[in-house]
DNA sequence: GGGGATTCTGCAAGCGGTTGCGTTATGGTG
DNA sequence: CACCATAACGCAACCGCTTGCAGAATCCCC
């Protein structure tokens, strides 16, 4: 019923082992026999099984991506760009979400580590030292984390913070809120040292927050205390809760207030007003990620951000 | 390096056979012997090996899902969803994108035909031929589309699109407009037959138009010059385009038009006003399509849809 | 025209599991 | 106690493909 190998090579009059060549190296095969096996195994609708392959060559060509949460908007451009980049090299796409949880991360790294070739890990929650024995079972990179001995991509948070800033304090803010997130967490950390660095801004920190809309809205009433007159978010999502929040309490953004956002999401493009924010590469990264694995480069990226002006931001009053 | 059956044979003193028995048909295997081959596996480290397996039974224990737009947020959700349901039966799930194209959703179906035990196709573009001839090479479930002889998941839009008219009559609205999706879509004439079937309301149907922000944008003028005042649109980005549209016509929403998109995607929740729209049920479908697959039933079941009333309905003026 | 190098192809042993069949040990029955 | 059913395990072929090795054919050069 499924054509194999041997249907090949009993119809073309060859041996197995000469159709499999002209699959994997058909420079070792006479070019007339090569075009009659081609035309053969076209007639007959041959495609070699990748599961057989994998068996004697190790190589499955699957590569694995793991993030934390599908659904989370920050994800799907990196999802979408990774899976292009790997098509074009005819390699599969595995996709696993873990819920936010550790433990199911380590656990889906296991259970894919006999069947990809490697594995890309999205800001992984998991220790370091799981992280580097993990590491020993299947070659994977590493985006937006920090790990010695693993390939890495880093979206670069820090510089865009500071953009940010700079361009609020152009505006001609000299007090900003800095709506911070989740304590502990390293982006959080990387955003507020950058924006430390601008000069002519006074830095108000606000938080911990959680990094939903929701922190963001809860966050509102203590950036109007602050006499701040804008404000960086720790995230979009933050930002549009921000900006929820504030109207709440008769401010208008970005007549009184200056919001900007971090990440580029796409509810940040279609939201009112239309929320300035930093970019995040996601793509680029997801992109690279899997370019990485493939050519089995261990080298560690960092990528550029950059600021998107839109309508959440303007002079103060 | 990779710890094989044959190592757990080795060190238990069984047969490689009984290995393989204490893994996939425990009941054939003494308890005593069976509990000591599992503790020798779980000491070495073992685990099976997936495209070994696939090779004799046939069966990959690997699931395809194929969308056209992982980064349009309507199919998020669903890929999550697919994807718990899916792990919880332990199978692993590739993710592809076609990038709206019908060429690359074939392409991927061959390409996936060999390494998965099915595939989920999300409203497929190709012909009913081509679907037809691929339905042969490996079991599929479609969401969103009728076919028959494939097992079917189909979203009732219609009900919700009635539900949603029915809400604008209920809050005294006479007169609706109907902004429809891309010319010879089915969800676009299912949704206006529905909408057709509401008593007391005009409808008014306004397009075609294309199935983004920009096109609900597009359609705001003529919105306002059918007198109108309310609007039931082919989707969220639709509305949410079309609110924008109506601000810069100097109307409000709801205050002057109310409006009701079709999906409840994530940056409808986020967008100011709140949207109200028909929720689909993107993740249960994408949980039953997987569920339907693994099970190998092949039916066809057609969900529910619900309104969920936000902010950007109000009666009439 | 003979010898060595080259090219091309066949042979067969795996890769890591599964599974039908056969063998041995065990238990139950009359 | 002889007999047979049953349970537990071993044996070996096989799944579809790759690849090191060796043989045959062709070629080149002196």
């Amino acid at each position: 019923m499924t054509v194999t190998i041997r249907d090949v090579a009993r119809a073309s009059g060859v041996h197995v082992s000469t159709v499999s060549r002209t699959f994997s190296a058909p420079h070792m095969v006479n070019a007339a026999t090569r075009t009659r096996v081609l035309t053969v195994a076209e007639e007959l609708g041959y495609r070699p099984n990748r599961a057989a392959r994998a068996l004697t060559t190790g190589r499955t060509h699957n590569l694995g991506l793991i993030v934390a949460d599908i659904a989370n908007p920050f994800f799907p451009p990196l999802i979408k760009a990774a899976h292009a980049a790997a098509r074009q090299r005819d390699y599969h796409l595995f996709v696993a979400d873990t819920d936010e949880e550790a433990a199911a991360e380590e656990e889906l790294v296991q259970a894919f580590s006999k069947q990809v070739d490697g594995l890309v890990l999205c800001s992984p929650r998991s220790s370091n030292k799981a992280l580097e024995r993990l590491a020993q079972r299947v070659p994977f990179v590493v985006i937006n984390r920090r790990l010695r001995g693993a390939a890495t991509v880093l979206m670069d948070v820090g510089s865009g913070a500071r953009l940010a800033v700079e361009h609020l304090a152009g505006l001609g803010h000299r007090r900003v809120a800095l709506v911070s997130g989740p304590a502990g967490s390293w982006t959080s950390a990387e955003i507020r040292t950058a924006a430390e660095q601008v000069d002519g801004v006074e830095l108000v920190v606000i938080g911990p927050n959680a990094p939903t809309e929701r922190g963001g809205f809860a966050a509102a009433g203590r950036v109007r205390d602050s006499g701040a007159t804008g404000a960086l978010a720790y995230n979009d999502l933050v930002a549009i809760g921000l900006i929820e929040g504030l109207g709440d309490l008769g401010l208008g953004v970005p007549e009184d207030v200056s919001v900007v956002g971090i990440d580029d999401i796409v509810p940040g493009r279609l939201s009112r007003p239309k929320l300035t924010t930093v970019a995040m590469p996601t793509a680029a990264a997801g992109r690279l990620a899997v370019d990485l694995l493939i050519q089995e480069v261990t080298a560690t990226t960092s990528l550029e951000t950059r600021l998107v002006i839109r309508d959440s931001t303007a002079p103060p009053r």
